[in-house]
DNA sequence: GCCGTTTTCGGCCCGACTGTTTTCAGTCG
C-alpha cells in the first residue's frame, strides 16, 4: 500500500512550500496528506478503477496533487518534489520532529551551517555554533538539545498503530500456506504495548522450510539478516525488523509463552518452574528428561498451578501472583465498546460529515456515537463557539429523529432506547483555559448531552498550577470528562507536569471520567496510570479521538491499553448501553 | 492548491506563547 509513502511525500512538500512562504499551499497539501494516511482504500486501487477522476474524488486531493499522486503511482517519483529537495537538500522530517523546530528554522539553519540532518544539528548544537546565529541564544541551542535528546529516547521505536495493520497482513499471508499449522504474533506487538522495537512471528510446521522460502520473499522486504529452518529475520521497507521462527506443534504454546515476554515475567515463570522440580523453556515444561507440558499456553501455565494469562498483563506487574490465587481480573473484552465519545466532524476539524461518522460507528457494532468537536479558543481547528454549537444540536436532533422514523415505520418500538436504535449524542471538546476555567458559557455547556475538556495550551505550567487548574477544570457540572489527561504525544512530546494522585482524588470526588486516548500517538492515560484510576475507583472511557471515519479503528489500541492497565468492563463507562450511560451522566 | 447551503473566484490560517526581541518571527495546537 502506496498510501503512507506518499503521504509523507505530500507532507514534506507542504513544509518546503512553507520555508519559501508560499501562502495557502503548504496547508492545502497537508490536509491531502493527513486524508491519504487515514483511507482504508489503496490509492493505487482507487486509481486503477478510475483514473485521476477517481483520485480527485478523494478530499482534499484535486487536479494537481492527483496528477502528482498518478506521477507516483507511474514512475515511483515525483519530479516536484525532487526539485524541492534538490533546492534545499534536507531531511526536513527528521529536523522538524525536534520539537520547536518548523520549516523556517531548518531554512535558517541550512544556510548559515549547511545543517541537513539530525546528526549535523546535534554536533552545532554541542559545539555551541547554534548561539551565534542572527535570532538564536543560549537558551535556542539548549531546547535543541533537549528535543533532540527526547527523540533519542524513542528512536527506532514504532508505534503499535503504525505497525499493526502491516502485521496483521503479513500474519494473513502466512496463512495461506498449507505448510502452517498454527500462527500468532509474539513479543511486545501481542502484548499490545505502544512502541515496538521489533516483530516476532511464531509458527508451528512438519515442514519449516517452505515456510521461510516464502518468508524471505514477500513483498516490502527489502533485506535478509538470516535463513534458517527454524528462524529467520528480514527487514521491510519501513525498516521494521521481523523475526519468524517454526517450531513443532508439540512445543507451540510453551514456544509462544517464552517468545511472547516479557523478560521479567519469563523470569518469575522459570523460578516457578524449578521451585517445582521442573524446567520451562521454548521447547516445553520438562520434569527430568520428559516432556509434561508445551503443546498450548494453557497447558503450561497450568502445570505451573496457574490460569492462563492475557499477553497484555505479562509485564510481572503483579498479574503472576493474581494468576495463582485465581484472582487475575477479567479484563474488558475487544467487543465489550458501545460507542465512541470523543470524534470529530467537518464542523471543527474533522474530516467526514456527522452523517459519514455516523456509518462508520454503525459498522464498528456501536449503539451510540458521541460528536465531540473542539471549541472555540482552538481557532485554527475551527472550534466552535456557543451559536455554532446550538447550530449542530439542531442538525444532531435531527439525524436522531430520523433514525427513530425508520425504526418507528420499521414497525419496532418507540422507546429511545430500544436496542438497535442508533443515538447521536452532542458532546464537545472544550479547552481547560490557563486559569482552570472553560472556553466556553454554562449555558451552552448544559445543552449538550456531555462535554470533555483538555489542556490544549501552555503545557509546560510548573506542576502545582497545571494540578490546580485541572482540577479547576473538574468541578464544572458539565465537564463529564477530562481528554488525555497527560497531553503527551508519543516519540515527540513528554506528558506535562501534574499531580496525579491529587487529580485522582478530585476526579473521584466530583465524578469526573478520565479518557483512555486511543490515537496511535496518545495512548494517554498509558496502561500504569489506568491500573492507578482503577485501584482508586474512578472510572475510564475509550475514546479514539477519531478526525477521520477511518479512525474509529484505533478504538482497538485503546482496548489493548485499557487491557495492559487491567482494566475491566465495569471501569470503562462506554461498555454501558445508552440509557445507562446517560443516567452515569445525570447522576454524576 | 482545494473548495462550494458564501459555488468557478476569492477565501482559507487564529491566537497564545516563547525567545528573541524594542515591535516581532516562528512554532504549536
Amino acid at each position: 500500500m502506496k498510501n503512507q509513502e506518499l503521504a509523507q511525500i505530500l507532507y514534506e512538500i507542504g513544509e518546503f512550500l512553507e520555508m519559501e512562504e508560499v501562502a495557502f499551499k503548504p496547508y492545502a497539501y497537508q490536509k491531502a496528506a493527513i486524508v491519504l494516511d487515514a483511507l482504508e482504500q489503496d490509492v493505487a486501487d482507487i486509481y486503477k478503477s478510475g483514473g485521476l477522476k477517481a483520485l480527485e474524488k478523494i478530499p482534499g486531493v484535486g487536479k494537481s496533487i492527483a496528477k502528482k499522486i498518478e506521477e507516483y503511482l507511474k514512475t515511483g517519483k515525483i519530479r516536484y518534489y525532487e526539485k524541492l529537495k534538490k533546492k534545499m537538500p534536507v531531511k526536513i522530517d527528521e529536523l522538524t520532529a525536534v520539537e520547536g523546530i518548523g520549516p523556517k528554522t531548518v531554512k535558517d539553519l541550512y544556510n548559515h551551517l549547511r545543517i541537513k540532518d539530525l546528526q549535523d544539528l546535534k554536533k552545532a548544537a554541542e559545539q555551541h555554533k547554534i548561539r551565534s546565529l542572527p535570532g538564536f541564544q543560549e537558551k535556542t541551542e539548549q531546547n535543541i538539545l533537549q528535543g533532540i535528546a527526547f527523540l533519542e529516547k524513542s528512536k527506532g521505536r514504532f508505534l503499535l498503530g503504525e505497525i499493526l495493520p502491516q502485521v496483521k497482513e503479513i500474519l494473513q499471508q502466512l496463512k495461506t500456506l498449507k505448510e502452517v499449522r498454527q500462527i500468532s504474533v509474539a513479543g511486545s506487538v501481542r502484548r499490545m504495548k505502544e512502541t515496538i522495537g521489533d516483530v516476532d512471528i511464531l509458527v508451528s510446521s512438519e515442514n519449516p522450510q517452505a515456510i521461510m522460502d516464502f518468508f524471505v520473499l514477500m513483498p516490502g522486504v527489502v533485506k535478509v539478516w538470516a535463513k534458517g529452518p527454524t528462524r529467520s529475520s528480514i527487514r521491510t521497507t519501513q525498516g521494521l525488523d521481523i523475526d519468524l521462527r517454526v517450531v513443532q506443534e508439540q512445543s507451540y504454546g510453551s514456544a509462544l509463552q517464552y517468545f511472547t515476554g516479557s523478560k521479567e515475567h519469563n523470569i518469575i515463570t522459570r523460578r516457578l518452574a524449578i521451585e517445582k522440580g521442573l524446567k520451562l523453556n521454548e521447547y516445553g515444561v520438562f520434569r527430568g528428561k520428559k516432556m509434561i507440558a508445551g503443546k498450548t499456553e494453557k497447558d503450561v501455565y497450568k502445570i505451573l498451578g496457574m490460569d492462563w494469562i492475557p499477553p497484555e498483563l505479562r509485564e510481572n506487574q503483579g498479574e503472576i501472583e493474581a494468576a495463582l490465587k485465581n484472582k487475575l481480573p477479567k479484563i474488558i473484552g475487544f467487543n465489550d465498546i458501545k460507542g465512541d465519545l470523543h470524534c470529530h466532524s467537518h464542523w471543527s476539524d474533522g474530516n467526514n460529515t456527522i452523517e459519514e461518522m455516523v456509518e462508520a460507528a454503525k459498522t464498528m457494532g456501536y449503539e451510540y456515537l458521541g460528536i465531540s468537536d473542539h471549541t472555540k479558543f482552538l481557532r485554527i481547528n475551527n472550534g466552535l463557539d456557543e451559536k455554532r454549537l446550538s447550530q449542530q444540536r439542531k442538525e444532531i436532533d435531527k439525524l436522531n429523529f430520523q433514525f427513530s422514523r425508520e425504526r418507528v415505520s420499521d414497525r419496532t418500538v418507540r422507546d429511545p432506547f430500544s436496542p438497535g436504535l442508533f443515538r447521536i449524542l452532542q458532546g464537545a471538546e472544550t479547552n481547560i483555559l490557563n486559569d482552570g476555567s472553560i472556553d466556553i458559557s454554562d449555558e451552552a455547556l448544559k445543552k449538550l448531552d456531555y462535554a470533555l475538556a483538555g489542556v490544549h495550551s501552555n503545557f509546560k505550567m510548573p506542576k502545582e498550577k497545571m494540578t490546580e487548574r485541572i482540577i479547576k477544570a473538574m468541578k464544572n457540572p458539565y465537564i463529564k470528562i477530562i481528554a488525555h489527561p497527560f497531553g503527551r504525544v508519543l516519540k515527540k512530546r513528554d506528558e506535562y507536569q501534574c499531580d496525579f494522585d491529587k487529580i485522582l482524588r478530585a476526579a473521584k470526588q466530583f465524578g469526573i471520567i478520565l479518557e483512555i486516548n486511543a490515537q496511535p500517538r496518545r495512548l494517554d492515560l498509558n496502561d500504569k496510570n489506568i491500573k492507578r484510576a482503577k485501584e482508586i475507583g474512578v472510572k475510564m472511557v475509550i475514546n479514539t479521538d477519531a478526525h477521520h471515519k477511518d479512525h474509529l479503528k484505533f478504538m482497538e489500541l485503546g482496548i489493548a491499553q485499557a487491557r495492559r492497565g487491567w482494566a475491566e468492563k465495569k471501569d470503562i463507562i462506554n461498555t454501558n448501553s445508552l440509557e445507562k450511560l446517560l443516567k452515569f451522566f445525570k447522576s454524576n
